[in-house]
Parts: structure tokens; sequence; C-alpha cells
DNA sequence: TAGATTGTTAATCGATTAACAATC
DNA sequence: TAGATTGTTAATCGATTAACAATC
């Protein structure tokens, strides 16, 4: 990846992290919907964004517009794709094969974007030996073994909050360098690995406080 | 809830809302394991906060603490619950009963804490009449008649992309005042409506772009 | 060409941190 | 009391926005 706009070791900003998937998702919509162009302006105004953010998001990476014209739609959302790295595989391991690692395994699109479920632990004696998406669901004690033979990008825990530490452990000491974290539980890990919290307790009441917050407000007015 | 450290009208930062859950939760974990007092010292350091930045962020809504000592973790865990306000029971109908939807709806942790699902539908007329934690799937024709009936703080659209802004409109017509979106899809709400996202593609295209950054800092290295 | 829109700079805004007086 | 730690202020840091020259 050539990064024309940004200097080397220049870190990108958080707000820029988590604004670019929304661009990737909007700009994939546009393109099955057919459109060909598209202004900062539109795609602020699509996204709740101001026009000169994601101008400015952007140019962290390089120039992809025209002036006078805006973007090309299939262009950015390439460059966007590039710049998010979604231009090859990851192999993937996934604990837990409850309900909601279950719910995981099943989404078709991170299929079809290349993430792969390669292997399913668990610890429960009824759910190990079945299979789930295409792969055997294993005892847990299996998974150093199964890491030291199959190196692998990401590991996905969907494990209860006790046992996500001691299974992070694992994943680590197995040389997974990044994890999608869905037990409710703060990770530590050494600094080289990347953690991406999915905590759906912690959405759940920034959404009551929000709540509770405007009610607030009203009471007051 | 009284705001004793927070003038009228000054609005929480988006970075407190984000942090208060995540000093729920780690309290609720040292409450179960007997801890009786915690200074911001130590919290910032199991948390990868600074000390600072908690005292910050708890000084806005009040004085919890006391020099010397640090936080009694019972105190505080109360307090934290009544500015995220969870000390009442919150109704909830759920739209869209596929895995995902299925998953959010047997989270033990939910209804523990008294967020309730009343109510949950569907299109699939497989699934409509089937029951799920104990509720009947009813069909989505239902849906605005159900909400005439019956309040709801909140709803859940646990649907594919392409139904998502549909069912919103249906779910703000009929008054819930904020919706928790786990479809893959920019909702557009009027500025009164909570919208909370939990976009599961964007989280993990946040993950591969970090352990892209990662390993190109590596190569350069 | 005239109109539109980019990429970037400078100005503004807001959030984090460091430091310390207050005090348990 | 002496030691520890809070709550808060001022300083720093970083991100967003507004404006505009460049140019398609």
């Amino acid at each position: 990846m050539t990064l024309r706009g940004r200097k080397k070791g220049e870190t990108v900003p958080q707000g820029v992290v988590v604004r670019l998937p929304v661009y990737f998702r909007y700009l994939a919509e546009l393109e099955a919907a057919g459109a060909e162009r598209i202004s900062s302006a539109q795609l602020g105004e699509a996204l709740d964004f101001t026009a000169a953010q994601i101008r400015s998001d952007l140019s962290y990476f390089g120039s992809f517009g025209q002036q006078g014209y805006g973007y090309n739609v299939t262009d950015l959302l390439d460059q966007v794709k590039q710049i998010l790295g979604i231009t090859r595989d990851y192999s993937i391991v996934l604990v837990g094969a409850g309900n909601l690692g279950k719910a995981i395994g099943s989404y078709e699109w991170f299929r079809d974007e290349g993430f792969q479920i390669k292997a399913i632990f668990d610890i429960d004696p009824h759910l190990i030996g079945n299979y789930h998406v295409g792969c055997i669901i294993r005892p847990l004690d299996e998974l150093t073994a199964y890491l030291a033979e199959n190196p692998t990008d990401i590991g996905i825990i969907a494990t209860p909050k006790d046992a996500g530490q001691s299974v992070c452990d694992l994943l680590v000491e197995g040389g997974v360098g990044s994890i999608w974290n869905f037990s409710p539980t703060h990770l530590n890990v050494p600094d080289e690995v990347i953690v991406e919290d999915m905590h759906l307790t912690d959405s759940l009441l920034r959404l009551v406080f929000r709540l509770n917050e405007q009610n607030l407000g009203q009471e007051q007015a």
C-alpha cells in the first residue's frame, strides 16, 4: 500500500479508523445501486459527517478525487478497500460456539469478503463434535496444538466473561496477532497484539445513558 | 438524578459515555470479587486509562471519592448505575429473529439487568409462530398495531441491511425513542431519536485496518 | 470559459493530561 | 500527624471545521 498523502510514521487518528468502514459500507451500497460519481458534500449529507471531514480523512491516504467532479464511486471504493486491507483473505479461529458464536460464524458477509473461519473451539461436551458452517467443533484443549500447525490472523472470543482472559492468553501464546472480543470483559494483552472489542453490554448501556440524558433535558425544559 | 458536579445544559463528551460502561463492568467484577476500595490509579492500571481521566470523567456527575482513600467499590458502582440509568426496567421489541436476533434475545445479562424483550417480529413465515425466550414471533405487519398498544423504550433491529431503514421508520413512527441497530446500514432518523449502532462489519474492518497498519510499520522497520 | 469541488492550511474547538491545593 | 489520593485548574495536545487557492 502506498501512502501518498501520509508522512511516514504518522499515525491515523482513531476517528478516521472509525469512519473508514462507514465510507466503505456506503460506497459499496452506491456501487451496487449503479452510482458513478459522488462528492464529499453528498457523502457527508448521507452519512451525517461534514464534507471537510471526509476530504480530510481521505487525504491521509492519498488524493482520490478530482476538482469540479468529486469522486468516482468504483475507484474510491477500490481505494478504501486497499486502505482497509480487504484485498486478501484472513484466517480465523472462533472460540465459543454458543448462540452468539454461532451467529457470528453464520454471518455470510464475512465469508464473502474473505474472512475464513478455519476452526471452532468450545468446552461444552454437548457441542464438541457437532458441525457448524462446515467446521467441526473441537475441544478447547486442542487450541494450542491447532495454532502451532495453522498460522492464524484473527481469533474471535465469543465465550462468557469468565473465560475471556484465559482464552485470550491461549490465542496470544499461539501467535494470533489480533483478537475480536465479544466476551464482556477487558482483555490484557501485550502491546503488539490488537484487540477490537465488541461489547454488546457497553453498547446497550451507552444507549440507555443517552436515553436518560435526553429525558432529563426534556424535564428541565 | 442529581448532577452535582455538572452545570445544567453541559453535555457529556462522547468519550465519557464510552468509558462509563467500562467502569460499570469492572466495578461489578470488583464487587463480585469482594473488593472494598479502589483508587483512580488502580482503576486506570486495570483498564488502560490514566488516573486523571477517570477522576475527570466521574467529576462530571459528582464527587464520589475521598481524599487519601479512593472510592468505595459498592458506593461507586451504585453511583455509576444511577448515572447510566439502569435503575429501572426497559421495554424492548426485537425485529429480526435470525441467528443474530436470537442470540441477542438469549443474552441472559440483559434480562438480569431489567432489559425486557416484550415482543419479537420477523417476516419469515417459517419463524412466525415459533417461540423464543418466552415470546411468540409475530409477523412484521403487526408491529405498528403492537406499538400503538404497548409503549416501548428500545427497538432492536437485527434484520439484513435492506430491511434496516424501513423497520427503523416503523419503529420511529410507532413512538420508539431509541434504536439499537445491528443491521449493517446507516439509519436516518429525526434528531430526537437515539441510534446506537452495533455494526459487526465495521468492527471487523477496524481490526483489519489496524492489523495492516501494524504490519506496515514492521516492514518499514 | 464558468462552475464546481478538491486538497490543504490556518483557526477553532474540545478533550486529555499534568500538577497541586485541599483534605481525609 | 504523615501519607495518600481526591477534585479541579491550567497547560497541552489533538481533532474538527472553515476558508480558499488550485484546477478539473
